[in-house]
DNA sequence: GGCATGTGTAAGCCAGTGATTGACAATAAA
DNA sequence: TTTATTGTCAATCACTGGCTTACACATGCC
């Protein structure tokens, strides 16, 4: 069930959007925005460095801080992880068979 | 951010669908369906108890097996995340100021 | 000069968890 | 009576989300 439309186009992981385009929008210092998130400075960099994943509860706070909501957030970090999990146990799926309704 | 619709609602597991309708339409012994899966027994029991999360890698597994794609048990799992995180967390985003680009 | 603040990275630590194997008693099927 | 399935438990292992601490460097500001 890949989609052909991103087939080949390398995931995205949310922290890019943050550190591209949010962060410099808002344009404040990274240790501030750490804190009014109410995270620590190092986890904040690990996101932006595309090192840690963004997880519900940290697409709650990133969300409630931009005003849009954590679905984006959350929905863009399942995609990251679907592309990656693809990429490891992929050709693993070859072997599950399609069972139908008895 | 939280859907008046969806407002207290019970979050669903996605091990619970599993549990109440696909497995009992496909008619096969939970060992199988395990070992199809290419999982351990007490695993597929723990997702359908409820105790263990619906991983990427397990969305793309049980999607393939159900021939419906990753993306709705992703999804499911998703939305059950965000339900118990904002249940945590949830009174420490009013702490969390709404920023506005420069 | 000194002091505070911000940046970026690194090392380590800790609690939690995704997932496994092995075992057990109970039930159903051959 | 074997055999297979069910449901659950305990222990283990590797990994990870998140934290604190620490360092070097830059920038300001008094």
């Amino acid at each position: 069930m890949t989609n052909p439309l991103t087939k080949g186009l390398p995931p995205i992981h949310p922290g890019e959007i943050l550190r591209e385009d949010v962060l410099p929008a808002l344009g404040r210092p990274k240790t501030e925005i750490a804190r009014l998130l109410g995270i620590s400075r190092q986890t904040l960099y690990d996101i932006l460095n595309e090192k840690q994943p963004v997880t519900a509860q940290m697409a709650l706070r990133i969300g409630k801080m931009c005003g849009n909501g954590p679905n984006i957030w959350l929905n863009m970090q399942k995609r990251y992880d679907l592309r990656m999990a693809e990429a490891e146990i992929g050709d693993k799926l070859d072997a599950i068979p399609v069972l139908k309704a008895a």
